[in-house]
DNA sequence: GTCTATAACCGGATAGAC
DNA sequence: GTCTATCCGGTTATAGAC
């Protein structure tokens, strides 16, 4: 899958840069794999031997803008220290970065919402990037000026990586000319969050923050993958 | 679409039938359409004559479940008053409803999360359906316990098929044995969801209420649906 | 052994004859 | 309304070229 020679190296190039070129012309049907194959000067076969699927090409493709998006987050970053604003910065960015895509977002999505897919945000495939989403979401609140300690500091990025799916899946069935709704969405729901989060430590809400998190806890125990470890369950995870 | 004839409907039925055989039997992926018409007896030709697409196909099979599931719940709405159990009942009736199909539901899924899907809940050809859902948990929430005034009990039932949404969606990614996480999501967030609906109403939570309610008018308002209606947009609609 | 190319295969969708 | 033949695109098998 690797290549291993510089000229095979140059030809796995060729045949990414095509399927990003074609994804931004044509969009997710218009870019079939021999369109790719022809642009990049190659075959389908050779497309094939550095691309599992179709499916895998894109996924370098989402690599790339959320390398852009990392880029673009540095600024409000760097400057703002009030959650609400490191939050918002970092949201408005996403919904930038992805803008030039939303013709296509829709097949994108479909297929990211595969489980099987590798794609799929949860997927082993995706685990990189998922992992460098929360990092940045906890770069949000550490930074911020949020006093924050205790497993709800401990949750709190990936709760709102969740959170910030959300507001993608929305803007994925967003119509409105300019995403108009996504922005205001953004915009509204980080000033509640903050304050949610805001009062979630205070004291006539501790029982409730704390069902909350157990609730959490207790999903992950749960998670096929913690259960594997233990002795029987070990081949549950073949059978899928 | 709609079959004129005695025999046309009979036609129909079969296909219909031997896709949801079939579907239960071999999941989406066995379930070709080539097959479906040998099994009816008929042609491909047919089959596309009656159904537009496989998704259509697969839409059919989905009301069919929504009305087992319709059926499921009218014990617990006939028999509880308390909220919590009325919520709770309506989700495990779901779950319990839609297990036989777990193998096939990221698929089923994956076409319902496109925009241009019309298993997209959100779309058009879906809204039958998604109307008679919501009317289910406006009859979760009036028959209760909740003494609800104003905005929230009117937003309320949307804000619970969301939820119910996102339900699903976990499940869907859900791996572990039984579906065990997810029966537990689902009991552990219906007493964070009551309880926070409970205190949603009380003086120091008003604002917050407020400004998600807020949030979701003013959504609704820059709805290209609503839009549509005034002068320079109307086109909007057909180019997508 | 590392790549590349061609010719299939398969299944969803459509055209058009009857 | 129903059928057959065909298109189209993702994917795979496989034969070779370097």
């Amino acid at each position: 899958m690797k290549p291993k020679t510089a000229k095979a190296e140059r030809t796995r190039g060729r045949i990414l840069d095509a399927a990003l070129e074609l994804l931004r012309e044509r969009g997710y049907e218009g870019t079939t794999m021999r369109r790719i194959a022809r642009r990049a000067g190659t075959s389908v076969g050779s497309a094939y031997y550095y691309f599992p699927s179709k499916g895998h090409l894109v996924q370098a493709f989402y690599a790339r803008t959320h390398q852009e998006h990392l880029a673009a987050c540095e600024d409000v970053l760097a400057s703002e220290t009030r959650f609400e604003r490191r939050l918002a910065g970092v949201l408005e960015a996403k919904l930038d970065t992805i803008a030039p895509y939303h013709r296509f977002s829709g097949v994108l999505f479909k297929t990211a919402a595969d489980p099987e897919s590798p794609l799929n945000p949860f997927s082993d495939d995706s685990q990189p990037t998922r992992r460098q989403a929360t990092e940045l979401f906890r770069r949000v609140v550490e930074g911020s000026d949020l006093d924050l300690r205790g497993p709800l500091a401990r949750k709190l990025p990936d709760l709102l990586w969740s959170y910030h799916m959300g507001v993608i899946l929305f803007w994925i069935h967003d119509r409105s000319p300019g995403m108009r709704r996504s922005y205001r969405l953004a915009q509204r729901t980080v000033e509640i969050v903050a304050r949610l989060v805001r009062i979630a430590n205070l004291p006539p809400m501790r029982p409730l923050t704390r069902a909350a998190l157990e609730l959490l806890r207790e999903l992950e125990e749960l998670e096929p993958e913690t259960e594997a470890l233990s002795k029987e369950t070990a081949d549950v995870r073949t059978s899928g």
